[in-house]
DNA sequence: CGGCGCTTCGTTGTATGCATGGAAAACCGG
DNA sequence: CCGGTTTTCCATGCATACAACGAAGCGCCG
């Protein structure tokens, strides 16, 4: 793979991992500099992930890691709300045992997770539950597609998982996904999972509306 | 704007527009000799467009028009089936006058261009439909997703447009989808929508079982 | 003393040069 | 004559050089 690849996956990394902050400056330069190239693979990942939405970039003035308005992020959960029902509901209907037996394996995971009470394990393992339910759809572009936002959205979501009592809700949730998904009822399930992705949308906005606007607001 | 920008919407219009054919390969000293600049502007919009799909960038070995296989095709139009309806869904629940008026501007526009027996204008006139459609959900993130897949699909919706009687078909469909979301039925509108684009899927499939398998294939 | 314009500096955007890796053609052995 | 190897060539990927635009600091004028 190229440099500019893995520096684009690096970046990426670090910027849905919370190492870089919301709206800060990603100077070329530094970047080059920090990574031991020149500007251009820099530049060329920088660009990649203007694309993708994570990164802006002003003509002239560089880029910065996106910090949305808090109504486009609201607009962005939502989105996966849909994008997640839409998952639930082809998986209700072509799931396979294979896929059903990965279903119950990420439950128990987060089951797991949940009574060691141990925030970060179950950060990971509600990751791994959403990635086999996005697989679960056999639709490998839609699953690409979910994942992708999942991972833009990643910054918010680990800010509000961290609400007071919302763990073992997320987990009852998960429960019910699972069982729409197993017993084929398509509405159940994207029913189930659209409320339950809106419900850390709300959350979140509970959270930001505690917090000073954004720089750029 | 910077002219890797400005290339990047040339080159991303021109491939839409069917211009370049797919699977053709993208030489970068053609096109910077084409567009009478360097290499580096035309490198760097061929990797944004990488990002979006549009194009396929396999290391030291260039860039080519996207041409996927059959079932991502088919994995492309389902998921434009359920991003479709989800638009119609928020619209049915949230639709204000301005958008029942813009709707039905469209709707008319629809009946025109029929009437007209001109594919072309049919064409553009349920491009502009559809993207009412995805304002209608007053969600301007999913608005965008939905648009952005809607141009990577052109290309295949041109070839499968020109089917026998599909037109009429298709302004009845775009009938009953006007006529649930201003009912405000949600499940009626996202079914519409849902089924109107399947079917696009599907015509798409008989097209392509007549064809030579694309080169990669 | 404050506002406005100019200059300077720094950063981005583009061009060009060079190294690397792959692909095709030429060459050699069987 | 055919298959495998080697060599050569060329496009890509990265580095460096240059140009152009914006921002900030400074001085001048009102």
């Amino acid at each position: 793979m190229s440099h500019a690849q893995r520096l684009r996956q690096r970046i990426e990394d670090e910027i849905v991992a919370g190492e870089l902050a919301l709206g800060s400056r990603l100077d070329e330069n530094q970047l080059a500099a920090r990574f031991g190239v020149s500007r251009t693979p820099i530049r060329e990942a920088l660009l990649q992930l203007a694309v993708t939405g994570l990164v802006q970039t002003k003509p002239r003035r560089g880029a910065i890691v996106s910090a949305p308005e808090p109504h486009l992020l609201l607009a962005m959960f939502e989105t996966m709300a849909e994008i997640e029902a839409a998952c639930g509901r082809l998986a209700a209907r072509r799931l396979v045992a294979e896929d059903a037996a990965a279903l119950r394996a990420a439950l128990e995971g987060c089951r797991a997770a949940l009574t060691t009470e141990d925030t970060e394990a179950y950060y990971a393992e509600n990751y791994v539950f959403h990635t086999v339910v996005y697989r679960a759809s056999r639709n490998a572009f839609l699953a690409e597609q979910a994942l992708s936002l999942h991972r833009r959205l990643a910054p918010y979501r680990r800010l509000q998982l961290r609400v007071r009592q919302r763990l073992p809700q997320s987990l009852a949730e998960h429960e019910r996904i699972v069982a729409a998904i197993v017993a084929g009822d398509e509405t159940g399930a994207a029913e189930a999972l659209r409320s339950h992705v809106i419900v850390q949308g709300d959350r979140f906005t509970d959270l930001v509306a505690g917090l000073r606007s954004p720089s750029a607001a």
